[in-house]
DNA sequence: AAGAGTGTCAACCGCTATTCT
DNA sequence: GAGAATAGCGGTTGACACTCT
């Protein structure tokens, strides 16, 4: 016996969200908070399925959420996270809070892969410069060194730092009155968040933490261990199987913190993946939290 | 001005891991 | 423990907007 299911499948509405629907949804958000979402089709009276509803949140109606113009260094950053971590657009998307790994995905596919196949960079999902054994045993080691850098670290009485999600960034953004000021202007509705963020205002004022999912709102996905100012970045490994490959993108991960000096190691050197040389990644900052 | 071609992105689909009964 | 549903992820699609001819 299993749970019931979350919603009918019979009748169930599909294609772009309204407004209306938005703000029912948002409405009960906001009076429940996020998570079980097989609830809200029917507390809502929503016709739409749970997964949907969870998608439509987390995608768009999240509090602090940025669309479009990405600005240089997220680019580049992604163009890193992209191929130190393949497709794993969750996983690239806890590193830019602000975004979401369905955005970062369609810029990646609609940019930035043309863009770098038109300088005649290779991303790691295409094309891999060593074997993908080499690279896993590499990336195992790495790892291993990272999480006894990870141990060093926890050995130190130091004063806990936020997520990456609640680092500064993100607070001053979410803090400021529209969510997609600086995106561009459409005539679609689904783009034009301006009116859901001001619904969400009161939300986020009373709200604790928002979301509570894996990658892609992120509450799990950061220890708590790093300190600002660190030069470091969290980066998932497999520990159920040794494919931890830019590929596979599914096993159970745990979280290891990576020391940006090995991070830089990753990037830049081509014997062991790193895609991209230190001139192609120009001027580049590795983000830090 | 109109049709064709191309680009963008919101949403859906199918899958796996996790959770629940 | 088994079976079923949920949650979440990445890949893909299709509608719309924009550009070109």
């Amino acid at each position: 016996m299993g749970r019931p299911p979350c919603c009918d499948k019979v009748g169930v509405k599909k294609g772009p969200w309204t407004p209306e629907e938005d703000i029912l949804l948002v409405s009960y958000i906001q009076d429940h908070g996020p998570g079980n979402w097989r609830a809200v089709p029917t507390n809502t009276g929503l016709l739409r399925c749970s997964k949907s509803c969870r998608l439509r949140w987390t995608n768009y109606l999240r509090p602090g959420i940025r669309r479009g113009n990405f600005t240089d260094h997220e680019e580049k950053l992604i163009i890193h996270l992209q191929a130190l971590l393949g497709n794993r657009w969750a996983a690239i998307a806890s590193y830019l809070p602000e975004r979401t790994d369905n955005d970062i995905k369609n810029y990646w596919n609609t940019h930035l892969h043309k863009k770098l196949e038109a300088n005649g960079v290779s991303s790691s999902s295409s094309h891999q410069p060593i074997s993908k054994g080499q690279w896993e045993r590499r990336l195992q080691t790495d790892i291993h060194m990272a999480k006894q850098a990870l141990c060093d670290a926890l050995s130190f009485d130091k004063p806990d730092c936020p997520p990456p999600e609640l680092k500064p960034s993100l607070a001053n953004y979410s803090s400021r009155s529209s969510a997609s000021s600086t995106s561009t202007t459409t005539t679609t509705y689904a783009s034009s968040t301006e009116n859901i963020s001001r619904l969400l205002e009161g939300w986020m004022k009373k709200s604790p933490t928002p979301g509570k999912g894996r990658a892609s709102s992120g509450s799990t996905q950061h220890s708590e261990t790093n300190n600002p100012g660190d030069s470091v970045l969290c980066v998932e490994s497999a520990t159920t199987t040794p494919d931890v490959s830019a590929e596979s993108g599914k096993g159970s991960t745990d979280q290891v913190q990576l020391p940006m000096e090995l991070l830089e190691t990753w990037l830049f050197d081509e014997s062991i993946g790193g895609s991209y040389g230190q001139e192609e990644l120009g001027d580049l900052e590795l983000y830090e939290f």
